[in-house]
DNA sequence: CGAATATCAGTGACACTGAAATTA
DNA sequence: CTAATTTCAGTGGCACTGATATTC
């Protein structure tokens, strides 16, 4: 195998961030994001994805149809329904008929899920900060900006 | 609460990038970039982590360990185990002992896994493409640095 | 009837923890 | 004996596709 030979080699180590590079540290940024959400809302008897359909909801400030938490939360439809399901069953959700459109459910939050709101946003603030952190308020800003431009072409 | 009343309201509509949206954002993007990821690979029956396992090992230029491709994952030593055996049922990866630590096991390329290497890098490269492709290379050099950063911390 | 909405059923990919075996 | 490395066994999170009722 012919490897290189001249000193160009030292000079060529990380220059390029090729979109490969970026695939695995976004995955990587990820998962480690998802660990310490996962440790800081077990006491609260949630799992990342759950916590996430309860704020998406408590934000909302009204009813929310399934389909339309399957699009703020970029998935199909029927992932919404188990997901529902568990946080339902933990009584901080409950689904009702839209009268307006009977093939429609609304989800909203129970007392108990507005109570245990702000801890579930607490922790979820926590685990956020533990990984942005590291970041100043403008290198936030520049990631987020980055994100969003990666988001919106995904809806497309 | 007081609420700003000046002008400057309209000028910080979405400013603050709080943790809090980052981490979705992150998700969001970390999920379409598998989406897309899967679908590309399919055909070559592999799997998103299947064929980041692959291209790891290409390109060490070395045998590794499972120890080591655990630390370059990113995840736990025994998720490498399963990892590693789908990869190798398919053919492409053979584990072999270490004869210098007999605890070790070695994992290098198959003549089969360098033959698929370049379609597998190849559907990487797509699926990364479509997704960072939107960045100039300004921006990736600078999404880079910032996801860099946040792994950097995520492995103290 | 055709389209939209949600759900049922089943599956897959992937990482985790805890315990055991082997070797240094 | 202690520590390191890998593997075995079991589990959990989570999103997917395809098919089915209900309603517009």
């Amino acid at each position: 195998m012919p490897t290189e030979h001249s000193a160009a080699a030292q000079l060529a180590p990380p220059p390029a961030d090729t979109p490969g590079e970026l695939a695995d540290l976004l995955s990587h940024a990820a998962r480690h994001l998802r660990r310490g959400s996962t440790h800081r809302l077990a006491p609260l008897g949630l799992t990342h994805a759950q916590a996430r359909l309860l704020c998406i909801v408590a934000e909302a400030g009204q009813p929310l149809r399934m389909a339309d938490i399957a699009t703020r939360l970029g998935v199909v439809p029927r992932s919404v329904t188990t997901l529902v399901d568990g946080v339902e069953a933990a009584g901080l959700l409950v689904r009702a008929v839209d009268p307006e459109d009977r093939r429609s459910v609304l989800v909203r939050l129970t007392t108990g899920g507005r109570r245990l709101l702000e801890a579930v946003e607490g922790a979820r603030r926590d685990s956020a900060e533990g990984v942005f952190g590291v970041l100043s308020p403008a290198e936030r800003a520049e990631l987020g900006g980055l994100l969003r431009r990666l988001c919106r072409e995904a809806r497309a």
